[in-house]
DNA sequence: ATGAAAGCGCTAACAC
DNA sequence: GTGTTAGCGCTTTCAT
C-alpha cells in the first residue's frame, strides 16, 4: 500500500506538504503542487481513510437512515436516496446506509464510533424514538419530515401546506366552485407524520380565499372505501365538479368508482392527485398532480448538513415548494 | 468522547485487556471481563472506528454499488439493499453505499482508501468496464450476475436456466404440449448480461425433456409489440396452451391481448412470468410467476464476502434455485 | 491471564 | 513556502 510518505519521498517534499497539497489548507508554490500531484498520480496514491479519520477527526461520511416498511412507496425512497449519494459525493463525502431498524441505536453507534460525521434521518414520525437521541449525540443532523417538537432540530419536507392550496388553486383557476378533499384514513390525521393535517389546512383555507365549497372527507386505503366514499361525495354535493386525493393505494379505485357512477374525467370531475409521480404518470388515465421532490429533499439535506459541519447557521425549518403537474385528469369546468 | 484508555482506567485493567475483551482474541478471567464490561457500559464506550481501522487494517465496512438506472425494477434493488445491510450488520459490519455512476473509480476510491474492505457490485453487465478494476484490487468482491469471463471472480445469481426449466416444467405438469417462451427484446440475447439466454435454455431443454412443443419469440418492450406477438403465436400455433413471459414490461399488455384475442387466462390459456413477486401480484390477474429472490442474492452475497474476508474458501459461483408461486393464471389444461 | 509499548498513516500545530 | 514532529485511539507483539 502507498503511503504518503512515499509520495513525500518520490515528490522530494515532507508529508505534511503532501498533505497540504491534498487538502489546500496551506498555500504552495505551483511548482511544488505539480510535482506532488504527479507523484500522487504515478504511484496511484489513496489516502487512508481511517487514518484520516483519526487524525482529524473527520470521517467524511454521512450516515442515511432509509425505511424500509411497508407503506412507504419504495421508487421515491431510491430516488431520495440516489440524491442524497450523488450531492454527498459532490462534497467530497461518503454514504453509510442504515436501516430504520437499527432504530436510535444505531444512530448512536456510528456517531459515537465517529464511523460518520452527520447523519439524515428520513421517515421522521411525530412522537420519534430517535428524536431524543439525535438532541444528545454531538453530531449534525437533518431530518426528514417534521416531529410533534421540532425546535432546535433541522427539519426539511415538502411544504404540505402549501401543496394542499396548490391543488385547489389549479382547480380554482379552472372554473371549479366545489372541490372536496378524499385524505388519508382517520388515524393518520391524529398520529403519524403530520402531513396530513397540513394538506388539509393548506386545502381549506386556499378554499376560503377562493371561494372554493369544499369539504374533508378522511378515507381508508381500501377500494371498497374508495367506493364508499364516491357515493357519499355524490350524495352529499350533487354539485360537485373536482376532487384532491390524498391517499397514494386509493388514488386508482377512487377513480374507477367515479367513472362507474357516471362521471367521466376530466369531463365531469376533474382530479388532482397528491402522489408520486410514479403513481400519477401510470394511472389508468395519467392524473394531474403534486409529488414529493424527493430529489430536491435529498440534496437539500445534504446541503444543510454540510453547512452545519462548516459552521454556517442553517434554518430549523425547510420547507419545498410544492410543483404541480398538469396531466389528463384536470379541466376547465364545464357548464352544467 | 470516551476512549479506551478511559475505560481501561475506570476498570483497573490496561488498555489492551479491554481491546482483548471486546475482540475476544485472548482468553480472559470471567473477573476481568466482567468489570470491564460494566466500566465500558457505564462510561457508554463506542471504539473509533477509524482509529480500528488504521491498527486493524479492518475497516469493518462493505462497500455496495448499486445500480439506479431505469429499467431495473426498484423493489427488487432496494429489497437486496436491505438484505444486504441487514446481514452485514449480523455480521459486525456497516455498508457504504455507491451509486453505479461511479464506476470503476469509485470501486478503486474505496478499495484504495480502505474505507471498505470488500465490494459488492449489483448488476453486471457481460463485458462490464468494472471487471478489470476488480480484478486488481485487493480486497475481496462479489458480484451480483455474471459477466463474460467469470474466471476467478465470485458471482452470485439467481439460475436462469433452471428458472427457464421450472417453469416449463409447471405447464408440463398441468398438461400443458404446447409451451412459448415470450422473450426480451432480440437485443438484449446479443449483449446485456446473459440471463437472457440463460433461460431460453432451460426453457428449451425442458421442453424437450418433457415432450413439450416449445418455441422462443424475443419480443420488444412495448404494448404494441406485445400485442403482435400475441396474434402471431396464436396464428403459428393455434394447438397453444400456454405461454412462459420473461419480459416485465409487457407482461399485463401481453396477457390483455391474449384476451381480446378471446382467450381466457387461465381457462384457454395458462401463463407464467418471471419477474418480480411485485409485478406478479398487482396484475389484473395475479400471475404464476417465478422470482427474482432478492433477499436470498442479498445474504448469500454477504456471506460469501465474510467466507473470503476469513479466508475460507468459496464457489465462484453461486446459482440460487428458482422458486415458483402458483396464482391465478395457470391451470390445467382443458381438453380441446 | 495480563501489561507495556510500538506502531498503523495521517493532520495540524509549531518552527523557520 | 516548506519541514519537523507530536499526537489521533486503537490493535497486537513481546514480555512476564
Amino acid at each position: 500500500m502507498v503511503k504518503i510518505s512515499d509520495v513525500a519521498r518520490h515528490a522530494g517534499v515532507s508529508p505534511s506538504t503532501v498533505s497540504y497539497v491534498l487538502s489546500g489548507k496551506r498555500t504552495i508554490s505551483e511548482d511544488t503542487r505539480r510535482r506532488v500531484q504527479e507523484s500522487i498520480d504515478a504511484l496511484g496514491y489513496t489516502p487512508h481513510a481511517g487514518a484520516r479519520a483519526l487524525a482529524s477527526n473527520r470521517s467524511n461520511v454521512l450516515a442515511l437512515m432509509l425505511p424500509l416498511r411497508p407503506g412507504i412507496h419504495v421508487p421515491v425512497v431510491m430516488q431520495f436516496a440516489a440524491s442524497v449519494v450523488t450531492t454527498a459525493r459532490a462534497h467530497e463525502h461518503d454514504v453509510l446506509l442504515l436501516t430504520q431498524e437499527e432504530g436510535a441505536d444505531g444512530l448512536r453507534r456510528v456517531a459515537g464510533s465517529a464511523l460518520a460525521d452527520a447523519l439524515i434521518v428520513m421517515d421522521v414520525q411525530l412522537h420519534d424514538d430517535r428524536i431524543p437521541q439525535l438532541r444528545t449525540l454531538d453530531r449534525p443532523s437533518v431530518l426528514i419530515g417534521f416531529p410533534a417538537e421540532p425546535d432546535g432540530l433541522t427539519c426539511v419536507d415538502l411544504d404540505f401546506r402549501a401543496a394542499g392550496a396548490l391543488c385547489v388553486e389549479h382547480l380554482a383557476a379552472l372554473g371549479h366552485r366545489c372541490v372536496d378533499l378524499v385524505g388519508s384514513p382517520p388515524e393518520v390525521y391524529e398520529r403519524e407524520t403530520g402531513f396530513a393535517q397540513r394538506v388539509a389546512e393548506g386545502f381549506r383555507e386556499a378554499g376560503a380565499a377562493h371561494g372554493v365549497t369544499s369539504v374533508i372527507h378522511p378515507c381508508e386505503a381500501t377500494p371498497e372505501a374508495a367506493r364508499r366514499t364516491a357515493e357519499r361525495l355524490l350524495a352529499l354535493h350533487p354539485e360537485l365538479t373536482a376532487i384532491v386525493v390524498h391517499n397514494e393505494p386509493i388514488v386508482a379505485p377512487l377513480v374507477a368508482a367515479f367513472r362507474d357512477l357516471g362521471l367521466r374525467v376530466p369531463e365531469d370531475l376533474s382530479v388532482v392527485a397528491l402522489c408520486p409521480d410514479e403513481i400519477a404518470e401510470r394511472a389508468p388515465m395519467p392524473l394531474t398532480s403534486v409529488a414529493i421532490p424527493a430529489e430536491e429533499l435529498g440534496s437539500r439535506a445534504v446541503q444543510l448538513l454540510m453547512a452545519k459541519l462548516d459552521g454556517r447557521p442553517v434554518p430549523d425549518a425547510t420547507l419545498l415548494p410544492p410543483r404541480l403537474t398538469v396531466r389528463s385528469s384536470s379541466a376547465v369546468r364545464r357548464p352544467a
